[in-house]
DNA sequence: TGTACATCAGTGAACGCGCGTTCACTGATGTAC
DNA sequence: TGTACATCAGTGAACGCGCGTTCACTGATGTAC
């Protein structure tokens, strides 16, 4: 049953987005080889002919996921960016979100390889999200604020994750920073 | 081998102690009943002398590690708590540190019980912190800024602890925003 | 271009291991008289 | 208060199970001539 080159390395790619997706919902511990395969469309003896390990896999699925959300959000100014991220649909859909707001608690007990990919994966965030916006404050102003409303956005969501589904402190958590935030954004465009 | 009334209690107490703070260090699949039972001084077969299943244990320990910070820090006023909420020592000592911050991206992937559990958590912390600076602001404007911050605080501790240990960020967004946090408290005591 | 052989992505059974949980047992504590 | 018996916290072996990983095998793809 061997495959063309071009199709494996399709079918590889398909398991670290499979995983990618499966982790951010479940967690690194929450998903084993042959879920994960069987989510991808294989059985899980083959799993070693693309990855050493699990830890391997991990360490790539967060690095996938992490630049993903990079291009998936390119186009958006810094406000709407924000606007989305602290909001219930973003909360909901852990699966397709922001890959350290749903692993940063795994993150913190991995080894330094993969909290690595994580720091890298804010820098590229912080870059992505510096660039609007710096016409009038310099670059470092722009990164200190970029920083803090990072960690704000995020813990929100995180927060707002750890309450009972329909509970309604986690809708107000939600709608607390994501107003605060909006109003310490320069341009803030759009209601709300 | 029978024990005390009294004796069996405490060790109970310990028993959950152990578990709180084991928790917290390497997450809830991280830590297996023997393992447990082993740090607490026993064998692992007592365990289920006390409690039903280890998802019991997860509620009581999560339960346990919300009211104990709370008790921690009662004597502390709302800056005093944020600059040490926000802060190296906390980040890096997470056994006895703030079971919401180390354990909210489990809390989110827990069923409702556990959850309910940190919501009750969070209300208690807000209640703790909202009683003092509420001379100026009315009950919700108190509320708000509390639920605000605490995010914040929360987000600049988990995202600083998914960066490898001795990363430059790792402090770097701690730094931000504790001087962003304590900036906006109203009686902001202390250096910095 | 055709033929013969090596390669290797994917399969599915099997491995050792650690997990949560159960169980028969122990012996000091608690209780009934 | 003293004696006889029931209770039950703690022990450690054993359980079934799912995990990450390995392996012999398959057969279409890639390669050498």
């Amino acid at each position: 049953m061997r495959v063309t080159k071009a199709q494996a390395q399709a079918n590889r790619a398909r398991i670290v987005e499979t995983a990618s997706a499966l982790f951010r919902e479940r967690g690194y511990d929450g998903v084993g080889v042959a879920d994960l395969m069987a989510a991808a469309g294989f059985t899980h003896g083959g799993f070693y002919k693309h990855f050493r390990s699990k830890a391997d896999l991990m360490a790539e699925a967060a690095s996938s996921g992490l630049s993903r959300s990079l291009k998936d959000n390119a186009g958006l100014d810094v406000a709407a960016f924000f606007k989305r991220y602290v909001s219930r649909d973003h909360r909901d859909a852990r699966s397709v979100g922001c890959t350290i707001a749903a692993l940063c608690g795994d993150a913190a007990r991995q080894p330094d390889d993969i909290k690595a990919t994580f720091a890298a994966g804010i820098e590229s965030m912080l870059a992505a999200l510096g660039r609007e916006g710096t016409t009038e404050v310099d670059q470092h102003e722009a990164r200190t604020k970029m920083i803090d409303i990072l960690a704000h956005a995020i813990g929100a969501v995180a927060l707002s994750r750890a309450c009972p589904d329909d509970s309604p402190l986690a809708d107000e958590i939600l709608e607390v920073c994501r107003t605060e935030i909006l109003g310490q954004l320069p341009a803030a465009a759009a209601t709300n």
